[in-house]
DNA sequence: CACCCGATTATCT
DNA sequence: GATAATCGGGTGT
């Protein structure tokens, strides 16, 4: 019997303003030869298609945000100020859309000794309090882009628990530049692990 | 080819 | 608060 349940694909596909929503509370999961990478979603930001000027999909294709197109379940991973990488997943009613979820937090809650040698910090909350740093503590670069999170092989996203209503909290989305009043930013309110700004 | 900006973070002052 | 890390992608000469 798995320690995890992967998420199925239907999961992913619905908007991913419901899907950012409904993402918090679970499990994102790295297995590397049986060491065990968990941490609880605490913090996501829903990115739409080509129409949304905040998205990468409003680029249109390029050579790396090719899986924003494909199946909804599928990771899109890129690099970002040329030093860090982020975990997206692609989230949307049909594949082609090219809508996806930023996963900015999670709280670590299995593999701390291995996160903190990666991290080289002492203090947890820097582990995973961002998306850059938790790609680092799981272990996530470029070789991911395109992985299918539903398999449940060596990174996936699983069943948590459920967070309700009066937990999360919706705000406008982080570091970008265009189309910042959308409320599409969402974490739980009063975790740690969220990211600070 | 040159230049600018970016879904970030650590490390200064 | 300011800056460096320096890759991927867009734009303009």
């Amino acid at each position: 019997m798995r320690a995890y349940r992967p998420l199925p694909r239907r999961f992913y596909e619905r908007s991913s303003v419901v899907v950012a929503r409904e993402l918090l509370g679970k499990v994102l999961v790295k297995e590397e030869d049986g060491l065990i990478l968990a941490g609880v979603i605490v913090e996501t930001e829903a990115y739409g298609g080509p129409e949304d000027p905040a998205s990468h999909a409003a680029r249109g294709r390029t050579k790396y945000n090719w899986p924003l197109w494909r199946d909804p379940g599928l990771a899109y991973v890129y690099r970002i100020y040329g030093v860090h990488f982020c975990l997206n997943v692609v989230a949307a009613e049909k594949r082609g859309l090219g809508s996806a979820v930023l996963i900015r937090a999670v709280e670590p809650i299995e593999g701390l000794e291995v996160m903190m040698r990666r991290r080289r910090v002492g203090n947890p909350r820097l582990l995973t309090s961002g998306p850059a740093r938790l790609a680092e503590a799981f272990g996530i670069d470029l070789s991911f882009n395109g992985w299918d999170l539903t398999r449940g092989e060596v990174l996936y996203i699983a069943e948590g628990r459920e967070v309700p209503d009066q937990q999360v909290v919706s705000t406008t989305r982080v570091g970008i530049s265009k189309a910042r009043d959308k409320p599409w930013r969402f974490y739980v309110r009063g975790n740690p692990y969220v990211s600070r700004r």
